[in-house]
This record gives C-alpha cells, sequence and structure tokens, in this order.
DNA sequence: AAAGACCTCCTACAGGTGTAGTATATAAGA
DNA sequence: TCTTATATACTACACCTGTAGGAGGTCTTT
C-alpha cells in the first residue's frame, strides 16, 4: 500500500522466509541482520499491523506473525514506484543500468534473451 | 548521500532538467507536478540545502537553485538500494521482472541484447 | 508454588517529513 | 517614488520513524 522503508522490507523478509514466526524468531534474525532489540522488532510488528502490512494471529501464545501481502506483490508496487521516481518511466534505461553493472550469470543471460525474443510478436 | 524520498527525487528532477532555476521556475513545474505552493518548495530547496542535495547560488537576485549531485550518482545509489532491499541482490530476477512488465520498444531491446552479448567474454 | 525466560502492553522521546503561513526584503514598472 | 509581484527568512505543527525502557502476563521447569 503505501511505500514500504528498509526496515520494513527487512521485517516482511524475515516473515515471507519464515512464514509465520513467533516474536523470537523474528528478534533472532533482526538482531544480527539491524542490530534491534526486542522490543524495537515488536513496535515494528505492532505498527505494521496497524498498517496493514502484517497479520498477527492471536490464537496460541505466543503470538504467530505473518506477512499481509505477498512478496511479488511489494516487489511490483516497488517497481513501479522506482521506475517512476528515478527513471521517468523509461524501462529501457533502467534495465540497461541494471544490466552494465551487475554481475549476472551465463544462465540468466540465456534467459533474458529468451524473455527478450519471447517479445518480439 | 541518504536515500532520497519521492518528493525529493521530484525536485531534483526539475533542478536536473533546468539545470539551474529561480524559485519561480522550480514552483512552476513542481505546482502542476506536486501540487505546491511556492512556500513548499522553498522549505524542500532549503532543506535539501541542508542535506548536500541542492547548491544555491546567492550571487544576484533571485538565487539559482542547482542540484548538487549527478542525476547518474543519485540513480546508482537508488539502484542499489533497490536491489539489496526488494531483490536481496538477486539482480537477474529484478532485471526480469522489468522486462516482463514494462514495454520496452524494438529498438531497445536490441540494444539490451547488445549489451548481453558484450558481457559474454 | 516460586523462579526464570519469554511475550505483550503502554509509554517515551528526539529527529525527520509534509505542508504551509507571516513577515519582510527587493526589483521592476507606473 | 509608490505599488506590485516575487523572493527569502523565520516559524509552526501534526504525524511518522527509529529505537527502545519498564511493568506486568504466561509458560515451563524445579
Amino acid at each position: 500500500m503505501t511505500k514500504l522503508s528498509d526496515r520494513e522490507w527487512a521485517v516482511l523478509g524475515v516473515l515471507w522466509d519464515a512464514g509465520g514466526a513467533a516474536l523470537g524468531e523474528v528478534t533472532q534474525a533482526l538482531r544480527g541482520e539491524m542490530g534491534w532489540s526486542r522490543n524495537t522488532v515488536l513496535t515494528y510488528l505492532t505498527r505494521m499491523e496497524a498498517k496493514g502490512l502484517v497479520a498477527i494471529d492471536k490464537e496460541g501464545y505466543p503470538r504467530k506473525y505473518r506477512a499481509a501481502l505477498s512478496r511479488e506483490d511489494c516487489r511490483t508496487q516497488a517497481r513501479s514506484s522506482f521506475l517512476r521516481n528515478v527513471y521517468g518511466g523509461a524501462a529501457g534505461d533502467l534495465v540497461a543500468a541494471f544490466l552494465k553493472e551487475q554481475p549476472i550469470s551465463a544462465q540468466e543471460r540465456e534467459q533474458l534473451r529468451r524473455l527478450l525474443d519471447e517479445m518480439e510478436v
């Protein structure tokens, strides 16, 4: 919905990977990655529930926290906002810039070629 | 330096395109695009100068406002942060997602193929 | 049932962001 | 030079974000 912050991506990343985790597990993951305390993680989970980003399963103790949106939906929204803000919609330039800069394996190159071929119709 | 917000991208976009503009011109552009008042624009310009994003040429009246960073530098930084946060560094997936979704002209496809070929050493 | 280890709730607080309003300075034109 | 249209400076203010701390609830293990 709203644009996700870096930290929200980190929280959701853990939830997507775990697919439903208790506070302790989320904290475990984010303590290393982000250096957060348990309460910081809990604050994020709670605020993100209020925003509709996280779903809290209140049956059972401790509760289970899950992502409320799919990773792919969030990525789609992030891509479109990135494309608009940073490249003014010029997808070709954007793709070229990523390709030039990022190491891509031979296999991936092959796949991208196939993708390009499919676009020829 | 820091991550730019959507509005900061908009302000810088105007400055990059104009290459140095007075408040009135910037306001002109952003009033339509963002619906901002003159003072809102000025607040952005001033705050962004404090952050090192905008340079203010104080000779002459009215002053000239310019972007303090190059568009390409900002894009590079935005790409790397996007790649990390949203795709966990998987550039191939990212590029594929953009390609699948965005309309790309035949000419651009050709260029991308050439780019891929250049990567085959 | 008391202790230890987590979990949840409520509170906090500084700094950033969005969006101006008011008051004052300055230049250009009548 | 008086007016008018901008420009700039200073101030405001609510909401969001980052980062917890403390107090009290719950489960498990002696």
